[in-house]
DNA sequence: TGTACATCAGTGAACGCGCGTTCACTGATGTAC
DNA sequence: TGTACATCAGTGAACGCGCGTTCACTGATGTAC
């Protein structure tokens, strides 16, 4: 009936969308989730009834947000994993020289159990169960830690001139292995963790030593 | 009122309690229970409606032989790590000469996932997720298993005369390793299962060849 | 600047559902004599 | 062997609860002119 309404097909003013501004938004709502995960909580017990009581907003609002609760668990799951990464990565580039880049990457990592910040506990607890696009957003994440261990073995074996054989499994490994661990150290009191990370760094030296020795039988390369 | 119902304390003639068998075990339970975990479903998320209704018992009739939900998960996660122990046993003592013992228990225990049988999917899955009671029983299922594999890494050790440098530490990051790389496979179509245990098989030898040159270094006896 | 109007984030009420748990019961099984 | 009785595994009905989802709404914000 008004032409001039439906005219207007992409006019995008000022704000990209037309409308009103939400008065919530969704990371509002992520954080409320945040707030109500403890270290003994697994993002699957939520309900969208529950979130919604947490960031002070009516039941049916949340879907003005996220199509559903497995969204939200998602967009969890992915911040939780970028929040820890820069968190290693920064860790690892304060290392200086003569200190272990293997200890201070396994401390950091187990420190952010103490902390307030409940995204490691996350993704330690909710890899195996959920809603298969939950399941493969922790997995993804995994690959990411992965990848990125895989690029600094790589580097840090060129650098001091010690072979490595096959970084890319090393790195697999090594990442189960520090998540496995920290997920049991999650159920220990923190007077247990200096010795959690001396295991977890002696396995990782284990696992260090065991590359070398194989990369030197392959290619014993006589320079 | 009646004395001679209250003198006859400790009866037990011909069964250990008095009154009737019950038409339904503890078992009858346990295996509906069972039977309702697929790869894909999590203890956590079984109702006692649903378990009983699976058992064919009224909801009410599940209160007679489990106290709570809870209780039969860890007699579920209980019977699960009974029976994949005994299974890697077998596997280990048919390995015959020149075979890999590491090979064929990674190979039992990931042939175990295409089985009928859910008890791996239930171990693999939920040690991070429940009540305490329950985190709990599965911590302890990995401990048995790793106490198993650092006897036979012991064992091994000796009779071929290669050293081993701390097993207790070697066995557990074998055993979480196996684990967590067992969990991913879950999510994976079983065409990618040999590359896995070629993986995981790849892993531990890295492990077992730097804990050699580890324990050589350590103690580099000219013997 | 002022006015009329479109948008849409947030809402209150209501729905049907499956849940855990309780109650008083019933009737087959086993025991005492 | 027969009878009277105690036991208690299993039951049907009912409870109150929190859940996810829907509906038609309202009213502040932003836009057009």
């Amino acid at each position: 009936m008004n032409p001039s309404r439906k005219a207007a097909p992409a006019r995008k003013s000022k704000s990209n969308r037309q409308g009103r501004k939400p008065a919530i938004s969704r990371q509002d709502i992520v954080d409320a989730a945040l707030q109500l995960l403890g270290p003994h909580r697994s993002v699957a017990t939520l309900s969208l009834r529950e979130v919604a009581r947490a960031a002070a907003i009516a039941p049916n609002s949340f879907y003005r947000h996220f199509q559903s609760i497995d969204e939200l668990a998602v967009a969890l799951i992915e911040q939780a994993g970028q929040s820890l990464r820069d968190l290693i990565w920064k860790a690892r580039s304060r290392v200086g020289a003569g200190e272990s880049v293997i200890r201070a990457s396994v401390e950091t990592f187990l420190q952010q159990l103490q902390s307030d910040k409940h995204y490691l506990h996350l993704l330690l607890r909710e890899g195996a169960v959920g809603s298969a696009a939950f399941k493969q957003a922790v997995e993804r994440q995994l690959e990411f830690f992965e990848k990125e261990l895989q690029t600094d073995l790589v580097r840090l074996a060129a650098a001091s001139n010690t072979p490595i054989h096959n970084a890319e499994l090393v790195s697999r490994a090594i990442t189960r292995l520090v998540f496995s661990m920290g997920t049991s150290a999650m159920e220990r009191p923190p007077a247990e963790h200096p010795k959690l990370i001396d295991d977890v760094t002696d396995m990782i030296r284990t696992i260090m030593v065991g590359t070398e020795t194989l990369a030197m039988q392959n290619a014993p390369s006589p320079r």
